[in-house]
DNA sequence: AATATAAGACCGACCGGTTGGTCTAAGATT
DNA sequence: AATCTTAGACCAACCGGTCGGTCTTATATT
């Protein structure tokens, strides 16, 4: 029986994780899960394939450790905005600032978690769809508390909270989509300002018309 | 030497074309295009793998012979409401309500639209990404031409057109997603309806803000 | 009507290339 | 020496596309 001479640590495996994770974002961006292989990971990161799956089980592990590291950014930020002060539409704007500045800072991460949800999610284990599906979920539910307490304020219309959440959730991801394929006719800060600008525009009277109902 | 015969009439090519086009957008909107295969496809339709490439040259012209049929039919409609008479918003509404209608007479259209949306284009020929900005820039042209007139009219704050028409067809899009995903929930035609009623409600205190300005 | 002919339609075994994942052995570290 | 780390050759599965060959049927010929 050999004896164990206590546990070696590995020096550089936090470094070398990042290392990958950095190459994965990279390839996994600008190609998609399906044309991204894993040899060119490696490769970006200047390592071997089995070295790569020395770090990482599969391809699908790798793919869903960014998925999620993306996802976790936006979830923090949606419950920010909830746990913070403030009236609703305090809420919404700051949340839309940040969330512009999130993707600004990790243009990456956005285009990737835009390629997976369109991916077709059969072809993933139930695990990781069941992940995304409650991460989303998860979202929807935190944005429809601030749309709810919006309504009891009287500074938002009293419309179906869930359904608000999905069009103002639809409206920053539709706004995204035109962002990444044309960054530089579309600019999504920009755009964000117009929108809160154009609201701004019309609060005075739109409660005043929930007012008077 | 043989006398050559004439042409055989009453071929089978057309129908057959169309079997494989109906079991192909099946299976790429169910599945994306990497994740469909040619014998799926085949066999879906009741053929053999031989006899699909009978009809089609290859599987990237397949797919693009249904994205492109998918995106004239929208085409047509911003191409209609442009032409059509009456002021901006009512086009605006009309157009609304016809791609609503569109796309749920054609749910499996839109689910492959979309899936393409998110496939890397470098994977695919020059000719068909070409094709593909071209049908989006003029789409948004056209969205753009009738926010303008709507400006000129007066019904619309004077903001840049582009921009509107990006984060309208943005809106859209984004409603779209939500809807794909979760249909049963999310019901398109009445968030339409809310967003339609929305834009009802604050309407002429709208007017009244262009008009001081 | 019977027959001959060739174009059209069909098929699935097969090929070539790709890629996720494995295995082994060399090198590094303790 | 024992253990950890790395590398890249290798394997097996998969898939787009091809090909030789067969079956079907409209048309021409008798």
């Amino acid at each position: 029986m050999a004896k164990s001479l206590g546990i070696r640590k590995n020096p550089v495996k936090d470094e070398r994780k990042q290392a990958f994770k950095d190459a994965a974002l990279k390839v996994f961006s600008s190609k998609g899960y399906h044309n991204a292989t894993m040899a060119e990971i490696a490769m970006q990161a200047g390592f071997g394939k089995g070295t790569l799956y020395w770090y990482w089980d599969s391809k699908e592990e790798l793919y869903f450790s960014l998925v999620e590291e993306s996802h976790n950014e936006f979830v923090g930020l949606i419950k920010q905005a909830g746990d913070m002060g403030g009236n609703a539409l305090e809420k919404l704007n700051w949340l839309g600032r940040e969330t512009v500045d999130l993707h600004y800072r990790h243009r990456d991460y956005t285009k990737l978690s835009w390629k997976m949800r369109a991916e077709e999610l059969e072809a993933f284990s139930p695990e990781y769809v069941e992940k995304m599906r409650s991460n989303s979920d998860q979202n929807k539910k935190g944005l429809e508390k601030i749309i709810a307490q919006g309504i009891e304020e009287g500074l938002l219309p009293s419309v179906d909270p869930y359904y608000l959440a999905c069009m103002l959730l639809g409206l920053m991801e539709g706004m995204e989509i035109q962002w990444l394929e044309n960054p530089e006719a579309f600019d999504l800060r920009k755009a964000m300002d117009m929108v809160m600008g154009l609201f701004a525009l019309i609060r005075p009277y739109l409660e005043e018309l929930v007012a008077e109902e």
